[in-house]
DNA sequence: TCATACATGTCGACG
DNA sequence: CGTCGACGTGTATGA
């Protein structure tokens, strides 16, 4: 066993031997990574099987479980953060990890019979995590400088006169007509525009006048015609200017663009 | 150093001492686990800065990479499967690896100032996973019974014969009217209905006798009302069902049902 | 709790 | 290479 301030390596543990080690782990909210021969089931929205194999589980602050085998971004089964996690002997040989999600109802099962090498790692971390162009960086500096969208465009902050809660951005042009806007951070495909199409079609029957626009990088494939078709526009946004408004009035809330681990 | 067969670890290393290591693992297309004191840079579809802290790295055999937080199902930041990777000694004393995308173009760059544990894992498995029930599950039981629909329902399997590529499931009602079915695993929400419309909107206009059904186990609240305003329908399915119907046929394509990791 | 929409979504299939 | 749709999607937000 290596001891270092914040790591501990545990090579070849027997499954008995490594149960305090695992329990008194996830109970100080360490980073748990567990390596060892191991077989998988998972029942919940849908059930699956994982025959044994070598694999990397990784049991993280938050409780959240990622059981990664050597190839692929994804884990091949994984439970989300703040389940139930219960640890096991089983047959006095087999190390079992249970893990519980309550909503929806999911259970993962983990047995080992060989570890070849537990570590237990104390992150410190108080790094901030920024990250842009989001949906909602587009949001703010088209509400910021409306004439992102178009020359005497402008945008209505009150919630009470917005037509529905799902609205990115409801305003009104120059002429006084309505606009919806949807905004996307990428290309624009069908399904955007259907969703615009969902917000202004019940609303242009109580007032004809009424526009959708889609705001966005890139048009897809085909999508203009189907604008057209719908009486829908198209108002291209220009992603770098978006993060230039917003780095000139970041003093305000620069707040919003940080955040930080919870632990 | 500790070795045993199908791991290595490597406490405290020297970013000097760490290049030979990681660009050997990588070359082997081991799994490389990299805990350390590091900064990270992020430029692709958006932009992200994460400030300094200890993370703990994950390079996999097919070169995806995630880098986990203390906290978090989601890494922080990460690269797909099939990137470049490049490791370089950045002032004689901090480590660089970059992983580079081509299709979208993104960079990764992570900086290491110290390196708490490098860990290499040479992971052995063969195991196959399943899983069921997925959406194509659910399709294959149907075409296995359609009665599972209505009766006398029949699919009609030639794909000259589908009116276009999206369709889950096309067929024919007892009385030869044509329907089209889209299949959902979960509960069913209003972008299903309207996914559903988009398909059989266009060919109504030329046949007005067509139908259009979801089958899914569950309807989503006030589904049903959106259903009727559509003249679409609603059929309900057991999801267990269709593991046994499933089950009982496995014998011819049960290859169908299990993957194994590529490397 | 449920419904809705975003995401550097990822992934696979198809054209 | 782009488009489309599924995913145990996860995650945040609002009702
Ligand atoms: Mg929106
Ligand atoms: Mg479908």
């Amino acid at each position: 066993m290596l001891q270092k301030t914040n790591f501990f390596v545990y090579p070849n543990l027997t499954p008995k031997d490594s149960l305090f080690v695992i329990q008194n782990a996830v109970a100080k909210q360490s980073v748990l990574l567990i390596v060892g021969n191991c077989r998988v089931d998972y029942e919940g929205r849908a059930s699956s099987k994982l025959d044994w194999g070598e694999r990397l589980v990784m049991i993280k602050s938050d409780r959240s479980i990622l059981i990664h085998r050597s190839t692929g971004y994804e884990p091949v089964n994984w439970q989300p953060p703040g389940c139930i996690i219960q640890t096991e002997l089983v047959s006095g040989i087999d190390l079992k990890i249970r893990a519980i999600r309550s909503q929806p109802r999911e259970t993962l099962e983990i047995l080992f019979d060989e570890l070849s090498l537990v570590t237990i790692l104390n992150l410190v971390d108080k790094g901030a995590f920024s990250l842009y162009v989001s949906e909602e960086d587009i949001k703010k500096s088209i509400m910021l400088r409306p004439s992102l969208i178009e020359e005497n465009f402008r945008c209505i902050i009150d919630e009470k006169m917005q037509p529905t809660g799902f609205i990115d951005i409801f305003g009104v042009d120059e002429e006084g007509n309505p606009v919806i806007i949807e905004i996307k951070r990428g290309t624009v495909r069908k399904e955007a525009v259907i969703q615009l199409r969902g917000y202004v079609e019940p609303l242009s029957k109580t007032n004809p006048k009424i526009r959708g626009i889609i705001a966005a990088p890139k048009l897809g494939k085909g999508i203009k015609p189907l604008l057209d078709s719908m009486n829908l526009e198209y108002k291209r946004i220009n992603v770098k200017k978006c993060a230039e408004i917003l780095k000139r009035s970041e003093g305000s809330k620069i707040s919003d663009f940080f955040t930080k681990p919870k632990s």
